[in-house]
DNA sequence: AGGTTGCATCAACAAACATCAATACAAGCC
DNA sequence: GGCTTGTATTGATGTTTGTTGATGCAACCT
């Protein structure tokens, strides 16, 4: 279930959906919204979940393999997981003893496409 | 100085210099330098701010202009101005009287090029 | 059933943060 | 020189955040 909804929803890739930061002045409301997410990628700890999440092959990590790679406690690295999902970033299902993570599909991309620049969105180099 | 927080992100163009957050895990340092930027992102102040300055036309906006579009006193503009300034985002400059803001080239692209997925990355056009 | 393991939640604390009033600094003007 | 305006810094305060030990819950295994 988890590895389709990437094809699935391949439509919502970086451009075209939104406003980006640099075509007009953010207001309240999206700019509440969008804290949201970059406060939750603003911890070094976040980001390294993030990403053993995002580069692993297959798209899902056991907690029981995130645990051990910090030298932080459990409940800790359960706390930080749990902020990403608030923010939208992962998922996570329970199967069997084990509870697995991965990364939402287009939501990486799309925070990409709201940062690039039009001039940079144009140019191939 | 201030520039500190992007070192690590590289001066070089944004697709080619380093890797993503898709790409492979993290190490601690990288993450801790991305980690400083993201937060700078992570307040609905600062994005606005940063939004105002990068979508503004000549790419320059004077402090003079931004503190009365918020409903927060002086000093606090000015204090979100200077975290912006310390994650490697904004610079600026005085010139008499009044004191001007713009966004450094190349690092919102950058953030972005970290952000995107290497399958998105390769379906971009 | 009881025992063990994996993970989440709770309660509590220190550190970091957002905000403001007061103040300091810089540049123009009288 | 003194006065005014624009911006940065300081000091203080209430809030948020990162972390941990203790605890709770779910799933396995005898």
């Amino acid at each position: 279930m988890s590895k389709q909804g990437l094809e699935l929803l391949g439509q919502e890739t970086a451009d075209a959906c939104c406003e980006g930061l640099a075509s007009a002045p953010l207001d309240d409301e999206r700019a509440a919204a969008l804290a949201k997410v970059f406060k939750a990628l603003g911890d070094p700890v976040r980001l390294r979940l993030l990403s053993m999440i995002a580069s692993r092959d297959g798209g899902e990590v056991c907690v029981c393999e995130m645990t051990p790679a910090f030298d932080l406690s459990q409940p800790t690295i359960s706390h930080h997981l749990k902020l990403l999902r608030q923010a939208g970033l992962i998922d996570c299902e329970r199967r069997g003893t084990w509870v697995y993570y991965w990364v939402l599909p287009g939501v990486l991309d799309h925070l990409a496409g709201f940062l690039t620049t039009p001039q940079a969105a144009g140019a191939t180099e």
